[in-house]
DNA sequence: TGATGCCATCTTGCATGCAAGCTGACATAC
DNA sequence: GTATGTCAGCTTGCATGCAAGATGGCATCA
């Protein structure tokens, strides 16, 4: 029941049904999904814990927002994993490398196609993909755990600069580079690429956040 | 109370009072600690969530033990953030990456006069504030956060392989490395010598402990 | 003697009563 | 008119009753 609360919370916030700066108390939301208060105070601890609410002291639960200064600290944490997840990927054994990079390429082919054909959302799928094949196929569960964190808290600001993205090309680029350092076992050049890659990515869209006025996303 | 039961726990499991594999009651945890069973429980979610404990469902809490593959994942994890934290300082204003040289400085000279004078544990509490002052000072809470988190994880295993590491000195030349890098703000060297030194550290710790037979720390 | 089924016990998960704390508004005094 | 003090209402934090689930032992049967 505590994770039904949890994954109805979450999703509510991730699609902004619950938006930033929106202020419940524990009573209603227990209301809302049909349960008591305990089951949705432990489900808030655990989405505090994930950085997506703060529950204020006998004043509710806040939906967090995020600043760009926020996003600053989101992208450094994704170039440092996604960094070391390359490393990994591309000192892994010939055949689970071939099979990676086979999967990561299949990932980009669909980004440019989507690309191409001006379809936004399907991009915005695939290059989500590429980046959590990435991560996950490096075998590090912790890791993997870091991004999805992070990922939590940053889907609002990417359905917003999927939108006012404005050339979709280099990323496919950047991609092919990485797959084919992994591809070559060369291990520095594919977090080089990484790092490289994600930190363009940062500089193209915080300010573009930035200019909007997007002080809290 | 909750913070309470919550710093009581992580203590006693940080020293080892409640060893790896020690099975409790959140009843019995309570009754010890003096308070009911709801802040016991809601501290016992949360020390799940930094990955301390395991709650099998009605049958108590299990301390988690620490596999060697378990350090494997916790060596990428540090040696990601804190080589993305080395470059962060390195890219730092001229005032502030001095301000942090010398402290960095500082600790590895207590380092090198610890290990001179044969003095373990002040040698390691050393080497914790270097690498802690790296991760800090590079201005990213998130950061600073998942290295928390995975310091309290590996605090066992940390403690074990101080006693049994066999010479200090390259450490100490290594930070200098890292320092000297950052200081003349050199940024990709300071992520390599970053990475370099904490996977030679695991290279030399890895085997202590597999050798050691410790399948759970 | 070994295996299987049942039951007692223990443990957590949820609901709710109660108390304490914070906020905001209203009234009063200056 | 402004500022301050007080109070009512709302919200969470903790304790505990109750129920459901899991385990281990014991008894019974083959």
């Amino acid at each position: 029941m505590v994770d039904e609360a949890y994954a109805a919370l979450k999703q509510g916030i991730l699609d902004s049904r619950f938006p930033p700066g929106f202020h419940a108390s524990e009573q209603e939301i227990a209301l809302r999904l049909g349960m008591s208060r305990t089951p949705v105070h432990e489900a808030v601890i655990r989405l505090q814990e994930d950085g997506l609410v703060r529950v204020l002291s006998r004043r509710g639960v806040l939906i967090c927002a995020l600043a760009p200064e926020d996003m600053r600290e989101i992208y450094d944490v994704i170039v440092a994993v996604e960094g070391r997840a390359a490393e990994l990927l591309a000192a892994l054994p010939d055949a689970a490398r071939a099979e990676v990079t086979a999967e990561l390429a299949r990932e980009t082919e669909a980004m440019a196609q989507a690309g191409q054909g001006g379809d936004l959302p399907a991009w915005g799928q695939a290059d989500a993909r590429f980046h959590r094949t990435l991560v996950e196929r490096a075998g590090n569960g912790r890791m993997t755990r870091i991004i999805q964190t992070i990922n939590d808290q940053s889907h609002r600001a990417r359905m917003i600069t999927l939108k006012l993205r404005r050339e979709l090309g280099s990323s496919v680029a950047e991609h092919r580079a990485i797959i084919e350092a992994i591809r070559s076992g060369d291990a520095k050049a594919a977090q080089a690429h990484v790092h490289d890659h994600r930190l363009r990515a940062r500089d193209e869209l915080l300010p573009i956040l930035e200019s909007f006025g997007l002080r809290h996303l």
